[in-house]
DNA sequence: GTGTTAATTTCGGCT
DNA sequence: AGCCGAAGTTAACAC
């Protein structure tokens, strides 16, 4: 990884264009080639970069660059697209190369993908007799995130989100629309199941006749682990 | 702006848990507090991130950090919500500060407003004796991006993407629907306007009825260039 | 401020 | 490889 500190201009060319005046920024080189140009706010994103996979290389600028000051031109040219990042250099003031090494990669912890998977395992805890028939379930206007059976064998459909807003609600709404009109599914009632379901969630779904269960990760992994330890 | 690179953990804790495992990453102190974790690969996008407003301190490690070989710990906490980052620093191979200074930003050319405002300007581009009703003409469900009227005096909605997919056609169609209960409006017909249609979006819109229209950017900012010249 | 939509979105999972 | 949907999305813009 190379960072340079360096007085510069940058121009992109691609899917856009877009120019950044001349200013005192980051720019930051990975291993792979990409560029990130950064600035000293904002947020994680970059002002511009260039993504891998690309070429990076230093050339000379041209006549009218060098007459406005240009010391050194980089080129950032992308392998699979005409996407291209002119970075001209006005002044360098810092330039150091460090080795880091390919790293293990994020762990991520409590997605909608492990809460489905969690309350699919303990479908449970939606209440007493309920049983899982599957994640996934596919209809025409897509998947229902878990489709279950309550005591009485009526079926439910769950939504799952992290956090549960409006449009959640309004996604489970359309499920249940569509499951409703086939009768071998028929009558198929809602829980819209979230860590945290804002208010208007709420209403909303209680008013269509939605049930909503608040989901506690902590404790789902904790039964999940206390099984896992048992067997 | 502070650049380390640094031999360290990472953890977050707020919207979701996640953890960075023991490795040498670039950690970069920005001036309003936030921080960016980075790798030596991936795309834009930090390992980890805390973004502002936040505020970040040197901390000693607790004891068993200490005996696991953590000399530094930085704790980022968010100002407005209860999202943490703690940097668990076991190595300091480079450490740096630098003054930038306040960026005076990106400017961008080719983007969807801009689309949309040259079309609006050069509604001919649509037709002979086109006619601009206004921009943003909104409904019930959402704002059309243009509305005119073509030669005959009949209802035209335009919708305009830079790249014209499956939803775009759906977005327009949804507003087509709407608009053609218009009493006032109907009979609407639709105009699917990018600069790159995709070949299933054209077959679905051209099976309901829709014109597609592929944008030429330069062209329209050749005309809006000239018309200024002239004037 | 709040809400809605685009983004050089990125990222992951699945077909 | 493409399609679909979530993201600690972020960012811009209207209301």
């Amino acid at each position: 990884m190379r960072l340079v500190i360096a007085k510069c201009s940058v121009d992109y060319d691609g899917r856009l264009s877009a120019h950044l005046p001349l200013a005192t920024r980051l720019l930051l080189v990975k291993a792979d080639g990409s560029v990130l140009v950064h600035s000293d706010g904002g947020s994680y994103k970059p002002l511009n970069w260039m993504s891998p996979p690309c070429a990076m290389a230093e050339v000379e600028p041209e006549a009218h660059e060098a007459a406005d000051g240009v010391i050194l031109a980089w080129q950032v040219q992308h392998a699979k697209s005409e996407d291209r990042l002119r970075v001209l250099i006005h002044e360098v003031l810092h330039d150091s190369e460090h080795e880091l090494g390919v790293d293990p990669g994020l762990i991520k912890d409590g997605v909608e993908a492990h809460l489905q998977r969690l309350l699919a395992e303990h479908i449970h805890t939606l209440g007493e007799g309920y049983s899982l028939v599957r994640r996934e379930y596919m209809t025409a206007i897509g998947p229902v995130d878990i489709l279950c059976k309550d005591a009485t064998g009526r079926s439910v459909a769950v939504e799952i989100k992290r956090r549960g807003d409006i449009d959640g609600v309004e996604q489970l709404t359309r499920y249940l629309e569509l499951m409703n009109r086939d009768p071998h599914l028929s009558p198929v009632t809602g829980v819209f199941a979230a860590q945290e379901i804002k208010p208007q969630a709420r209403t909303l779904a209680t008013d269509r006749g939605i049930r909503c269960v608040t989901l506690d990760y902590d404790a789902l992994k904790g039964i999940d682990n206390s099984e896992h330890r048992l067997f």
